[in-house]
DNA sequence: GATGCAATTATTGTATGCAATATGTCCGCA
DNA sequence: TGCGGACATATTGCATACAATAATTGCATC
């Protein structure tokens, strides 16, 4: 519906690389599944050439593995990972809020807003809550016309996706809409430092609040040995 | 002589992104330049398959511009782009030396040492005193063992040569020594708050001490206007 | 039944070929 | 001379073919 000359940018390549991105964020790929050249570019009728573009470049952004050899798998990033990257995020959000503080236009605040009105209707739905969340951090890095902060911050929200997905506790609301709103007040009320601080503790308590660790991080040897001596083995 | 079995990772793909990466930072290809797929190819002995490959990486990275049916070139960030980008890299790096403040081994230590010494003992090659300045803030990340950060100073350090090459004052010593050893010599102290302080000022510096606007940075429509208007054109 | 090896199959790595698009040149025409 | 259009050239977009490597299976052996 959106495919007639929405094929923006260099060919469809990109259009791989969406549809490959969606589906990991969407969770339908789920992290550590492999994502066989051929299968994928026939699923999605073009070649493998076009396929392994877009894993490259979706290995670049950290949302895939790619071992040589091995082929691509869905990256399968371990909590300490996980914890180090909502750190990065962290530094990078801080700078957004502060370079936001007290500059919002009319238009942006709007914007916002709507957007948070739409996270608190969206609150039942798990996984759309999930993505209006991300979104929000998104919106904002998006505000600040800063090419190189918009572009890592982009990354980092589409990674948590996956750091959540392992390691999320699955009833947390994982970012609180009331805390949105706060973050919104400081910003349009200009105050920066205690906008930078919300932030900080709105992804702080994310690793702590969220995450939490997983049975499935442990290897398939350490999983079977339990079942392994269950039934007198090995 | 690093080729033997040295062509780590995937292949040969990375060994010519390596190589134009070099030649990108090396300024053997500056800002603008083509770089055509075959001839590309040709010179390392490689198919234009890898040489698209690597494209991408390095398009990713924002090193090259990729526009489509138009081919690759070495990317040309805009002024404002730059300042943004050395806004991003303070943010970053603030994290990175808050990180590491107190807690440097004394192998890191030495390793620092010994580099703010080679530094010292470069000055006079410019060439190589770049180099080894970004390789001083690259090094320190490398220290916090934190993925995303590593990857990003990493990112955005390379692309600092860029901007240094397109804007930067021909006889500024673009990162001073003396600002390295303070540097160091607050994270040995464990003095975090100032450490981050540090850090910022010195970005900070290289922004308005060694940047500044070229002629060739306004597009060609504005640099044109004062000739038409000159000659009573358009 | 466990173990190691060989043959088979699946999948990635790379080169090449052809179609599509952009770029550059030359010529005719006002 | 200046302009536009057709042709020629260069370069990218994409698919396919083949080679190289890894995963799997089956079999023979102990």
């Amino acid at each position: 519906m959106a495919k007639t000359v929405g094929d923006s940018g260099r060919g469809r390549s990109h259009a791989v690389h969406r549809a490959l991105k969606r589906a990991i964020l969407d969770q339908a790929l789920s992290p550590g599944a492999k994502l066989p050249e051929d299968s994928i570019g026939e699923r999605l009728g073009v070649s493998r050439t076009l396929v392994r573009e877009a894993l490259v470049r979706l290995s670049e952004e950290g949302l895939v593995d790619l071992r040589p050899n091995k082929g691509a798998t869905v990256a399968r990033p371990t909590l300490e990972e996980g914890r180090n990257l909502f750190l990065t995020r962290a530094a990078l959000e801080r700078l957004v809020v502060e370079t936001l503080a007290g500059r919002l236009t009319q238009d942006q605040i709007e914007t916002l807003s709507a957007h948070i009105q739409a996270e608190d209707e969206a609150k039942k739905e798990h996984a759309t809550s999930i993505r209006l969340a991300g979104e929000f951090h998104t919106l904002l890095a998006q505000m600040t016309s800063n090419a190189s902060l918009i572009r890592y911050v982009n990354e980092l929200v589409a990674r948590s996706s996956l750091i959540l997905a392992l390691y999320g506790r699955p009833h947390s609301s994982d970012c609180a809409v009331s805390e949105h709103q706060e973050l919104l007040d400081s910003l349009i009320a200009g105050k920066a430092e205690e906008a930078s601080k919300l932030m900080t503790h709105h992804l702080d308590s994310i690793t702590t609040r969220a995450l939490l660790p997983r049975e499935d991080d442990r290897n398939i040897k350490d999983v079977l040995s339990a079942y392994a001596a269950a039934e007198g083995l090995a």
